[in-house]
DNA sequence: GTCGTTATATATCGAAACGCTATATATCTT
DNA sequence: AAGATATATAGCGTTTCGATATATAACGAC
């Protein structure tokens, strides 16, 4: 069973506290980025069943900047069940790419399409290296963080060099078809 | 805005009449269970608004076997979903991790429980790649199929092989860790 | 200073999916 | 024959998704 979204909330918030936005900006942003997603839709959800658990506490307002924002700290409850959530077995990885679906028909889509999506999948992979490559000794980091970012950066690496090396094979292939088909 | 599961079962009839069960053991075992995945609970609905949609018909009794199996077959409205599908351009891939989440927190875990998931997950994939491997020339594929399969291949590879070059820096800093802490 | 744009901030909603359970039939093994 | 496993459909409460709504603060251009 996955890891659900309170604990991922649980893991930003033993490292700091946040606010559901804040907390957001870690999924897209932070070394949580590359591994895990949650909307505000589950986030907030998830924020206010944490606080009924006694998880977490939402700070009072600290009276400058803006009057909405609801700031939370975890509790050493919430510590406790983040440390039961990570000395647990970890489920299987689920990975959803639609770049992977559409490619396993590939051989039947017409062939300017397929190069584009390719191509535009390898830009946005060797740009995405090349910005991480660069912030490695940047950013502070802890040993888990940088190991989390070596792995990604390893299957960015993958992704994008079987790309390069094997697109001609697939585009050939939805030629061929092409051909075939007139 | 990522394919969704009605497509996901498009994708699968589009190779051949199925059941459910059988679209189930697709996702779970087939070409698409590298990228793909989708339970009962969401593919019976999917099937029902499929049907609903023309995309999909239920196709009569064939009298053998099981009574109460429902073989479903795709209809020409049901593949031009599918091209329009196919000739989108695809989202972003999402990877949910645990064993990465757990990871990020691994120099501040017991280094024993850390030394056992990262074993384990490499003795997992290096399972799965040599099944991969020894199926290679043995199954009939569509290029497409070949292409993603190796794609996987190289994803799990890079997996495999990150762990096992890396694994001990993350195992000597929970070690530290645990000294500092005593 | 004003106005428009962008960023920050919380929250909600309908639809879809998740993870599990229930029930039933067929097939296989002992 | 009995028990275990595989095949098969379906449902259910919970969670998540993806989008939208509303509001305030900050920034940039003029």
């Amino acid at each position: 069973m996955m890891i659900d979204v309170k604990t991922l909330c649980l893991g930003v918030l033993s490292r700091g506290d946040a606010s559901g936005y804040e907390i957001r900006k870690e999924f897209e942003e932070g070394p949580l980025s590359h591994f895990s997603d949650a909307g505000f839709g589950s986030i907030y959800p998830a924020l206010r069943r944490l606080t009924e658990d006694g998880h977490i506490v939402m700070l009072p307002h600290s009276g400058d900047g803006r009057p909405d924002k609801k700031l939370y700290r975890i509790t050493p409850a919430g510590r406790h069940a983040l440390y039961q959530a990570l000395t647990r077995a970890p489920a299987p990885d689920k990975l959803r790419s639609d770049l992977m679906f559409i490619l396993t028909f590939g051989h039947l889509l017409p062939p300017r399409h397929l190069d584009r999506i390719i191509s535009d999948r390898i830009s946005d992979y060797r740009r995405l290296i090349a910005t991480m490559e660069a912030q490695e000794n940047q950013v502070a980091r802890t040993p888990g963080e940088s190991f989390v970012e070596g792995m990604g950066l390893a299957i960015y690496r993958a992704v994008a060099s079987y790309l390069e090396d094997h697109r001609h094979e697939l585009v050939a292939a939805a030629l061929m078809e092409n051909q075939v088909a007139e």
